[in-house]
DNA sequence: GCCAACGTTGGC
DNA sequence: GCCAACGTTGGC
């Protein structure tokens, strides 16, 4: 059992929409690291801090869990898609992705609050330049955002 | 909209 | 394989 950190734009998906959805895919993740953690280092049933990111208020808005392993996400195969990858081919896909639950919605754990906790300063979410959509939390970290929340 | 930080691309 | 140029992320 591990623990993540994933980051989405509520805009596009927010976490009363993740939870509303039930288990769904995590498309458009176009980073390396980030897919190779989906790939290589997940598992259904790993636990999930669902991040609101690019809004007024970026922050951990709930809880989720990791609902399948690793497979190609469609979006790439599509022209139409913004996350269309012309390199990607169906034989030898590039993108991978899982699906992800919501299971609660929290109280908003804002990025602000979060810097202020020293129990948490150790996220990589927190460091500085950390721009990396998803990121292993530890079980330290995972159950100290739990008491925040 | 700005800009720091980091990732990716491509010429050599 | 290096590295400059360019693109993206994401908080502010």
């Amino acid at each position: 059992m591990k623990y993540w950190l994933m980051k989405s734009e509520p805009d596009e998906v927010s976490i009363d929409d993740a939870v509303r959805l039930g288990p769904a895919p995590w498309f458009g993740v176009r980073n390396y690291q980030a897919r190779n953690f989906m790939r290589d280092q997940m598992s259904i049933g790993d636990g999930v801090l669902f991040y609101h990111s690019s809004c007024a208020e970026p922050g951990i808005a709930g809880l989720a869990e990791v609902a399948s392993s690793a497979y190609p996400d469609e979006t790439q195969f599509d022209p139409k898609s913004k996350y269309f990858d012309p390199k990607s081919t169906r034989e030898n896909p590039r993108w991978l992705l899982v699906d992800v639950k919501g299971t609660r919605k929290t109280r908003l754990l804002s990025l602000s609050e979060m810097r202020t906790k020293p129990e948490l300063a150790t996220m990589t979410v927190l460091q500085k330049g950390s721009r990396l959509s998803i990121t292993p939390v530890t079980e330290e970290e995972w159950q100290a955002v739990l008491k925040l929340l």
